[in-house]
DNA sequence: TTTTCAAATGCAACTAGGTTGCATTTGAAT
DNA sequence: ATTCAAATGCAACCTAGTTGCATTTGAAAA
């Protein structure tokens, strides 16, 4: 069961602009700015990361707002890689059965979404029901 | 591969009583409590538990650097659980090739340390390379 | 095209989790 | 008993993220 670098969804400019209409999401600036970004960009990005690459993103809150809703409506993912700030990646969030792991790399501390097979059979104590695995895999990255 | 809940480590009062003295660190009125704490609580705690249950705990700076000399010593490890804070839980924090997974359940929010094998075998792209694999199981406990 | 109105924005103030600097106190080795 | 690094307590600070509210704007309806 091999874990291969995401190749990112297949998903276009056009695919995704739908796709805020179908969510109710207004057409603006920032976020035209912010989809351009999440497809261009090949890792997860944080707010600060964001913040920095756009002018257009001139209001925290309002950023905050964005990113909150761009999930909401699957347009991205946010990931916890321990670092203390939470990432956010293009694609939708993995779900059951194909799920996606989060390599980070401890050297330069760039996220990769990887894809793979569901990690492991899980087979948790009596009582217990498992719903989902996340997982993160720490190493050193292709360009360290 | 079956994951059970850890049983804690065999350690005693005493011994890690012997433990903070090789490390250098000095018997404290809040220490002593911390240890008692941790060797009888079940499941991971954090700041704001460990402050509610002990009177000991007067200063948030005092608690966060004893939890820091802690983790260091080996005595407790600490778990980035995805709801925002840190918890605690007795033991060493898991070593490579002796990984322990963390269960939260979804309900009632309480983090188990589980002990099983290695997830998997970390097949991940050329020019990566694998240290660790930090598990978080989702789901719904045998107490919910 | 103008009107309309919810959705989006920008700003300030706030919260939570955690850290830092520093003066004072304390554990334990001498 | 003396000594001194380690530990404590306090206040001030930091970063990440959230909330309330008045203003602006996108786009659907008239």
């Amino acid at each position: 069961m091999p874990y291969v670098l995401n190749k990112k969804t297949g998903m276009d400019y056009k695919q995704t602009e739908r796709l805020l209409q179908r969510k109710g999401l207004k057409k603006t600036k920032l976020r035209h700015a912010l989809i351009r970004y999440f497809i261009k960009t090949q890792h997860a990005q944080s707010y600060a990361d964001i913040k920095l690459a756009l002018t257009e993103a001139t209001d925290k809150s309002t950023l905050y707002r964005n990113l909150t809703a761009f999930e909401q409506a699957g347009l991205i993912h946010s990931i916890n890689d321990h670092s203390g700030v939470t990432k956010y990646a293009f694609g939708e969030a993995p779900i059951q059965g194909n799920e996606h792991a989060h390599f980070v790399c401890e050297c330069c501390e760039t996220v990769y979404c990887m894809d793979g097979l569901a990690p492991l059979q899980l087979d948790v104590p009596k009582g217990f029901k498992a719903n989902k695995v996340q997982t993160i895999i720490r190493g050193t990255c292709a360009d360290c």
